[in-house]
DNA sequence: CATCACCTGTATAACGTTATAGAGCCGCGC
DNA sequence: GCGCGGCTCTATAACGTTATACAGGTGATG
């Protein structure tokens, strides 16, 4: 069904080799030939067979990018990101679902999809930093997000206590006393909730504000129905909070939602603040104020280190890097950026 | 660095070829040697080269799914089913991001990727009848959504037409005379939009409600920001509906953003439908009515007429699947579900 | 006992590409 | 005039798999 190179070869006169080279140019090819075989190509419309190119290299010239919940938007933006930088860069990336379940993570590390893309794009939830250093599949591998540190691979994220930290910081600023954690989880396997408690409790403290443990609720999940579930639970307190402090937005909004229900006002009577900056936060009723991560930096970040690892090249700097993120005020805290 | 069959030939004192048996089923193989070629590649670790099987089996065993909006929760949502589904059959999915480009849909259909992937699902927006008659890739083809008909390729979608009316006809149930649509499109090119918008005429009429073009609000895309503005838009009207019907749930959710900033209430001064039944409506404030598809259905159908046509099935049935809908009452329209 | 069919297993040619070794040719220097 | 290096180009062997044709052995049939 396709032209193949035999077929372009043929009709320039040229050998099978000749054409690769142009192709490709691997190795010096004479200008009058190069033309004669360029000509060839346009009329016949060649173009490779990428799966036989591959098994000669040795590569597919796929990655795939593995993220706990495709329908979470913070990955979907992010995904949208990292398929465009991919393509430009000559590979296609194919998304994996986790469900953030460890069977998932710990096959997409070692099992048999291995053989097929030339390296992963993980955001862990499951596996830590035991699992990472036991894989030995040898493709290359590069972490985003939090919750595995101090293992041999690139890591992307940003700075969570330093997020949580401004969070705080701004929820104390606008004269808050009584600020709550959504998002804490049972194990200890997804550090980076703890790394958000910790920014959590740092700032309180720093802000002079007692650390209250029943104001820092766990979720089993990190989606709008857990933000809400635990938001109900807080506002049945006999003390509940003035300000909720989110794991993520989707959380946040969650708790808009039990605001609302319950009749509280936001901000006046709670102020609420999120992670991820997705766009369903500046259309919630109110605006969702919320840590701005830099998601274009975070997926083109990833997509050249593991491209730049497949291809062997010399990657300067540390293996982790920390992205930047920035506050935006909304509604949802009272003191809207212009 | 991987086993190979040859390996496992070797380890088991047989040939490639029965190797290659064993692990396929190609060809009946005798128990006693199936056994020891099983147990050498229990012991080595093999696991199949896919590209090299798909280099000569011609096929690579990717599928695309290309969406006009990754971001859009409503493809997400559908993408993640459409991920599942194509893994239990064999397949990987690869999405392809079109962002509703005439020229990202076109180098789809016709484009050098035809050569990488088995086949392609396609939400169309920019392309028409003509383009995919025009096409010349060989691959299987299966369109989702609207915008295409009459062509022969499957189709899977919902009947839109019969969606708008039900729409309509639970706001004229409510007591709503004067029903906005957001939504349509200055161009022929969107079908759907189309659709919607003559399901809503041919209901209005059935109810005996007058139709006013100028409660027909056209916008550049289908985002909460196109929402949000052609309500702003509409509420600037001497007479403002007291109803609308939003093209998609971001539309509607778009819209109610509006109609909280202007001090509307909702239901109360206006009523909100959307379509899509995304996850987002059910936290919104208030909750939003909306036309569920069924996406499960849409993504199981798609995925697996395709992967049919792919391997030369027989397959069953009209080329056109008209799949199921329900109206899922919620706050916004005041009358929600038990 | 010869013929035939059948059943297992084997040898080997593809699939389309790239990398390696080398062939031909030309001009330059000794 | 011969050898040598440099420049293009060519022939060909892989990459790992599957499909085809065939070989060898066994049992049944005429």
């Amino acid at each position: 069904m396709g032209v193949n190179l035999k077929d372009i070869a043929q009709r320039a006169g040229v050998s099978l080799a000749t054409v690769s080279n142009v192709v490709n140019g691997y190795r010096p090819v004479g200008e009058r030939t190069r033309q004669r075989v360029q000509q060839a190509i346009d009329e016949l419309g060649y173009s490779p067979n990428l799966g036989a190119r591959h098994l000669r290299r040795g590569r597919t010239g796929l990655i795939a990018l593995a993220v706990p919940e495709l329908t979470n938007p913070y990955f979907a933006e992010l995904a949208e990101i990292a398929i465009s930088e991919a393509a430009a860069l000559g590979y296609t990336l194919v998304m994996e679902n986790t469900a953030a379940q460890r069977e998932a993570e710990l096959a997409l590390l070692d099992g048999s999809r291995q053989r097929v893309i030339d390296g992963l794009i993980l955001s862990p939830v499951r596996v830590g930093r035991k699992e990472v250093l036991a894989r030995t599949a040898g493709s290359p591998l590069v972490l985003i997000g939090e919750g595995v540190y101090d293992v041999p691979h690139d890591h992307i994220a940003i700075d969570n206590v330093a997020a949580s930290h401004a969070a705080i910081r701004h929820l104390v600023a606008i004269g808050r006393r009584r600020i709550a954690f959504i998002g804490a989880t049972p194990g200890g396997d997804r550090q980076s909730a703890h790394l958000r408690v910790r920014g959590y409790r740092e700032a309180l403290a720093a802000a002079g504000l007692p650390y209250r443990p029943r104001l820092v609720a766990r979720t089993d999940a990190f989606g709008r129905l857990d933000g809400m579930r635990a938001m109900r639970d807080l506002l049945a307190l006999g003390d509940p909070p003035d300000a909720v402090f989110g794991y993520n937005d989707l959380i946040a909004i969650g708790a808009l939602r039990a605001l609302a229900e319950a009749g509280h006002r936001v901000p006046e009577d709670v102020a609420v603040v999120g992670i991820d900056d997705i766009e369903e936060g500046r259309f919630t009723a109110p605006t969702l104020t919320t840590i701005a991560p830099d998601k274009r930096e975070i997926g083109r970040l990833a997509v050249r280190r593991l491209v730049a690892r497949i291809e062997g090249a010399e990657v300067e700097g540390p293996l982790t890097v920390q992205t930047p993120f920035r506050l935006l005020r909304r509604e949802s805290t009272g003191t809207p950026d212009a």
